[in-house]
DNA sequence: GTAGGTTTCCTACAGGGCTTAGGCAAATGC
DNA sequence: GCATTTGCCTAAGCCCTGTAGGAAACCTAC
């Protein structure tokens, strides 16, 4: 019989399309298998199980999540780069919800150092360095961008800010002008 | 045999104690059975299965948390009122981690509607009143109050913010200053 | 090109969890 | 005290996980 051709990296990426499409809770030795015409035993001898197949995504998003927010960001400052930073989150998670998702998964801490992760914190201070904010405020400004922006973009995946009349998107950029405003007037400590 | 005595409500309130001890993904009908000494298909004369174990304990943290915010807010107002509100949903996701997690699951719109839920938005709208901003920016500031509370308290539980010097409660801090401070500006956009 | 070794995928199985169906015993009500 | 209702049981089917060991495809090197 053909073989399937399967590896780590395609394994993980039909994980990755599984979970977009159904949830990260799809995400299965068994539903990977059957996307490659394959038993489930035989992912065995690729990855380690089904854990590592959804750590596997979430280590994809965070990488893809850091390529996409460096590009957005290139060439802005102020406003501009936390729009555009913002923005590449939240388009991010509306394209691909199951990856989001798995970005979430708690790593362990030595997986986590050796993951995309470190270059969000990086480019959040990107942003900053528009608004002139030193240490140790830069750090409580980088935590305020992360739990803003994560916090708003899982609502409203959730609950899609839908029962109100208020466009979620106004919102947004309501957010968007009062943090301009808060981080401009930072430096006062 | 004598009975174990299973109601709704016991079962999700074992639930519950499951999901802060072992995490959501634990509470399980097996799971929630063997706590009671009883065979898991015992549980389904009493609930529908394991996802409307796991609503049941959205729900009742949905209700725990109202109740902890509404005493908290009570008397209050400003910037004491809104670090009340916030503190009440930081002391409740780290005292009860599964049943926050819980708090979160998806609920359908008619369940979402009969929940407590509504009667965060009504919490958050009370904090705003201290702060003079009408429609349509209280739905805005709503939804801003529920992201960074929301991000804020998901982001510690993740990863504690524990790969930097700075501590995590001076964050909380600075964050509650600048919201209110926002806030106060807030008559003006 | 073909023999050996390696890799890939297979079958088989053990262990759990979910959930339904149907039975017996305990509680309840008359 | 007896009939009815209720509560928990066993049995069984299905799906998922993960391990062990086998067979076939692929690679290498003669």
């Amino acid at each position: 019989m053909a073989r399937a051709g399967l590896t780590p990296e395609r394994l993980v990426a039909a994980a990755a399309e599984l979970a977009d499409e159904a949830g990260l809770a799809q995400v299965t030795a068994s539903a990977v298998a059957r996307r490659f015409d394959v038993k489930a035993a035989s992912l065995y001898s690729h990855i380690g199980g089904t854990d590592d197949l959804r750590t596997g995504v979430a280590l994809l998003a965070l990488r893809e999540m850091a390529d996409r927010v460096a590009e957005a960001l290139a060439g802005r400052s102020g406003r501009d780069a936390l729009a555009a930073f913002a923005g590449a989150y939240r388009d991010y998670a509306r394209a691909h919800p199951g990856r989001y998702e798995a970005a979430r998964l708690p790593l362990d801490h030595e997986t986590a150092m050796a993951s995309a992760g470190v270059r969000h914190s990086q480019l959040a201070r990107a942003v900053l360095r528009g608004y002139d904010i030193a240490e140790p405020d830069q750090t409580h400004a980088v935590r305020l961008l992360g739990s803003v922006f994560h916090g708003y973009i899982s609502l409203e995946a959730a609950t899609g800010f839908s029962h109100t009349p208020v466009d979620s998107d106004t919102s947004w950029q309501w957010t968007l002008d009062r943090l301009d405003a808060l981080l401009r007037s930072g430096s006062a400590g």
